[in-house]
DNA sequence: TACCTTTGTTTAACAGTGTTAGATTCTTTT
DNA sequence: AAAAGAATCTAACACTGTTAAACAAAGGTA
């Protein structure tokens, strides 16, 4: 019968509606912001009938994380099809998952799980700048033969703070991550770096 | 008068009672679950008390991250005294800046904004998986005059989107770090892994 | 048409949240 | 002992996620 299609898609619209909704309130007030009552508002419903659609809050979160890595993986794809050396393909394939992730901001953050409610207050605290004024503070000197800028020795803390943080965070956020692997990129792009900031 | 230090040397208690409940929630059922009345509770007070010694919930929050770049600075500094070579100074600094995330994990999120609710319900989600085969795979090709294992890739891969989202997300998390040296970071960081790989 | 069942939707409630105003109790000073 | 001050609590407000029960509208059946 086609009124039970009609039926259908006004149901798989109003689910689809759902996730709109949540989306634009996560991208207009932040992801702490976003409540069901809100996301019924909008959709001009009351709050339960959510629950017709998805288990929870939690559900719609990670029906949308899952939507993320789709749009992701799409640009990413996208981007490889573009060149034909494999190594220019790494680097235009890494800049579509960094424009990705600033020009979708709110899908990577559910993604990747990144926060910025809290600590953002702060950003010049005194305590907050002793660890990065430790390291520059050392990269100086190894780099003292070459003059190097106070940009270039930023650029290099930076460098250092990224691979550390980004490895630590993914940890934290997908645990089971093996120890081996985790040790063997740590040391190996410190190394690295070690060598590139001395050479 | 000693009863005035007395009462001081009080209120100064309860603000550090304050700050070691708010940890140890933290600690024991994650950030998501700290609650004003908890503290209360643990603290055998009611929650208005707690607005004597802080202005909100977020005031405890910022509180615990500066103490958080305390410790972990304390950390570096005895870390980088362990040695005289500024190259192996900076390995043991980084290495002690991995430790305390993981033995002062709580901590770090707070600090760093690393959430972990959400996503990590499916960590094998195929939209997951995607945009990791992609990279898995050009690495593969880009490697295979040397016949590399499935271990080594991995590494590479890692090394990859550590540095790439460690970037974003402190980008995210403190913006304000300049697009120029965004881009010198990333590039440079690139390059040098995609050299490293080929060679 | 009348009834019954199913479906969609809402109201009301529960237990919890951060936060504030007002009342209350206790301690100190006069 | 009375008054003043500080410390603390009770009660409330406006939210939150979530559920059970009530209600209304539609469908099918007799």
């Amino acid at each position: 019968m086609a009124s039970k299609d009609r039926i259908l898609r006004g149901k798989e619209e109003t689910r689809t509606n759902i996730l709109n909704a949540a989306l634009s309130i996560g991208k207009k007030e932040g992801w702490q912001a976003l409540s069901m009552r809100k996301i019924a508002d909008m959709i001009e419903y009351t709050a339960p009938i959510i629950y017709e659609y998805f288990d929870n809050k939690d559900a719609i979160l990670s029906e949308l994380t899952c939507k993320g890595f789709g749009k992701l993986a799409e640009r990413m794809e996208t981007a490889k099809a573009k060149h034909r050396l494999p190594g220019k393909q790494l680097e235009s394939m890494w800049m579509a998952y960094w424009n990705f992730a600033f020009e979708e901001k709110e899908y990577y953050q559910l993604m990747l799980g990144v926060e910025m409610s809290c600590c953002v207050l702060k950003p010049t605290s005194s305590s907050m700048k002793k660890p990065s004024e430790l390291i520059s503070e050392v990269i100086r000197e190894i780099m003292k033969h070459k003059n190097p800028t106070e940009d270039e020795i930023c650029k290099w803390y930076y460098t250092f703070w990224s691979v550390v943080h980004g490895l630590i965070s993914i940890n934290i956020v997908r645990q089971g991550v093996s120890d081996d692997i985790n040790q063997q990129v740590l040391s190996n792009a410190l190394t690295g770096i070690i060598n590139s900031i001395s050479a």
